[in-house]
DNA sequence: CTTCAGAATTTGTCAGACATTTGAAAATGA
DNA sequence: TCATTTTCAAATGTCTGACAAATTCTGAAG
C-alpha cells in the first residue's frame, strides 16, 4: 500500500516550497523503500502531510514527470518510473536527481551514437572519409595546444552525422547536446572536461575511414565510457565508499 | 514588448491540454521570433489567449523550467533561456513526415529499438520478464483472432521500455510512434498493416526472458525489416521514380 | 538630476470546486 | 457458481478566485 509511505512526510517551512517539496518527496521515497513501479501516495495526501497546497505538489511533480522520474495516470495514480537515489548525504537531493537524468540521457546518446558511427562507417563516401580524417587531425591538434575545442569537436561529429546519409541522426544528436549543455550542472562548464576522451577519437576516425562498423562502435563506446565516468565524478563526489 | 507575442496564440480544444499548451507556446515563440533572453507574455495573458486556466499554463511552464528552457523570476516575468525544442523530449517533434522521411524515421527507430531491447534483456527483473512474456501471449492471441491489436502492441513494447530501467527510451519511442501516426501517409491507417511482423514477436519476448541481448536485437531487426518492407510498398507507388 | 515612496505588474501559493478517468466492489443475470 | 454489467469511490486534470511576495515602473519631492 502506498498509503503507508506518507508517514515519512513532515511539514516543511523553508522558503521557496517548490524545491523543498521535491527534497521531502525524495526522502520519503527512500525511507519508505519505494521501488520502480510502486505507486506514490495521492496528491491530496502528500499535500496534507507536508502542509502545502495541492498546486504546489503538482508543480513539483510536473518537473519530475518532465525528467521521466514519475508517470501519472489520470484516475489511477502516480507511479515511480526511475530509481531515486538520495545518497543519504548533505547533498541537495534535487541536484542528485538531475544528475541521474543526465546519465540516462547519456545512455540514450550512447545508443544513437552507436548507430550513427556504424552507418557512417558503411555509407560514407570517399570525400566524406577524407573530411572526417582531416577534421579529426584538426581537433586533436587544437586539444593538444589547449585551445577551446568545443567548435572543432562539433564539426568532427557533425561530419560523421552527415556521412550516415540520414540527417535525422545529426538533428537528434544536436538536440541531446543542447539538453546536456543547458542542464543545471552542465558538465561542459567544468574546466578540462572531456580531455580524457580525445585520444580514442583517432581510433574512431580510423575505423570510419576503414569502413569497419564494429571498430567504430567500439571506439565510440570507449569515448562515451570516459565521458560517463567523468560525469559520475562530478555529480557524486561524496561517494567515498 | 512581449505583449505583441500573444496575438500568435489561439484557443485550444484538444484533450489533454497539458501537451497542447506546450505545442501552442512553442509555435508562438517561433512565430513571434522570440530569442534567448526575451521575456514571455505573462501567465494570465497566455491563459486568457489560449482559453485555459492559469494552473494549466503554470504546469506546462514548470516542465520547461525543469528542463532549463525557461527561467522565471517572481515579480518580474518568465524569460527564455534556451532555444525551444518543441515538446519536452530530447527528440524534436517531427510534425509532418512523408515519403522518405518515414523511412529515415524508421532507421532512427531501429537504432533506438536495438538499444532498448538489449538493455531490457540485460536489466529486466524476473517480474518484468514474466510480464513481457504474458503481454506477448495476449498480443499474439489478439492478432490471431483478428481484433484491433494497437493497444496490446503498445502495452507489449511499453513493458519492454519499462524493463530498460531508463524511462527516456519509452518517451522517445512513444514520440516516434506519435509522429508516425500523425503522419500524412500514416502506415497505421492501412488495414492489415504490420501483420507480418507479429510472428517474430515471440522470438523477441523469448530472447528478453532468456536475457540474450544479441538474440533480442536480431529479433527486433527482423520485425523492423518486415515493417520497413511494408512501408516501402505503401509509399513506393506514389513515387514512380 | 537624484532619491525615495507608492502604484502597477508578475510570479508563487493556497483553497475549493467540478470534470474525467480508472479500478474494483457490488449487483445482476444465466 | 460463474460471467457480465452497473455502480461507486478514488485519483488526477482543470478552472476560478484570491492573496502574498517580489520586482519594476512612475512620479513627486529634494
Amino acid at each position: 500500500m502506498s498509503r503507508a509511505a506518507i508517514r515519512y512526510l513532515e511539514p516543511i517551512e523553508a522558503p521557496s516550497r517548490g524545491v523543498a517539496v521535491l527534497d521531502a518527496l525524495a526522502e520519503m521515497i527512500e525511507r519508505a523503500g519505494l521501488q520502480v513501479g510502486d505507486r506514490l501516495p495521492p496528491e491530496v495526501s502528500i499535500a496534507a502531510a507536508l502542509g502545502v497546497g495541492r498546486s504546489t505538489i503538482r508543480e513539483a511533480l510536473n518537473r519530475w514527470e518532465g525528467l521521466g522520474i514519475i508517470r501519472r495516470r489520470r484516475g489511477d495514480g502516480t507511479y515511480l518510473t526511475a530509481k531515486v537515489q538520495t545518497s543519504q548525504g548533505p547533498l541537495p537531493t534535487m541536484i542528485q536527481l538531475e544528475g541521474e537524468a543526465i546519465l540516462r540521457l547519456l545512455d540514450m546518446r550512447r545508443v544513437i551514437e552507436s548507430g550513427t558511427v556504424r552507418r557512417a562507417a558503411q555509407n560514407a563516401t570517399l570525400a566524406q572519409r577524407q573530411q572526417i580524417s582531416r577534421l579529426c587531425d584538426a581537433l586533436l591538434q587544437i586539444v593538444d595546444t589547449g585551445q577551446p575545442y568545443r567548435a572543432a569537436d562539433m564539426a568532427f561529429h557533425s561530419a560523421i552525422c552527415d556521412a550516415t546519409g540520414n540527417p535525422m541522426f545529426g538533428q537528434v544528436l544536436a538536440k541531446m547536446d543542447d539538453a546536456l549543455e543547458r542542464s543545471a550542472e552542465s558538465p561542459f562548464s567544468v574546466p578540462g572536461f572531456g580531455l580524457a576522451s580525445f585520444p580514442p577519437h583517432r581510433d574512431l576516425a580510423n575505423a570510419i575511414v576503414a569502413g569497419d562498423p564494429d571498430a567504430a562502435e567500439a571506439a565510440i563506446n570507449t569515448i562515451l565510457d570516459s565521458v560517463e565516468s567523468e560525469i559520475r565524478q562530478i555529480i557524486a563526489p561524496a561517494q567515498t565508499r
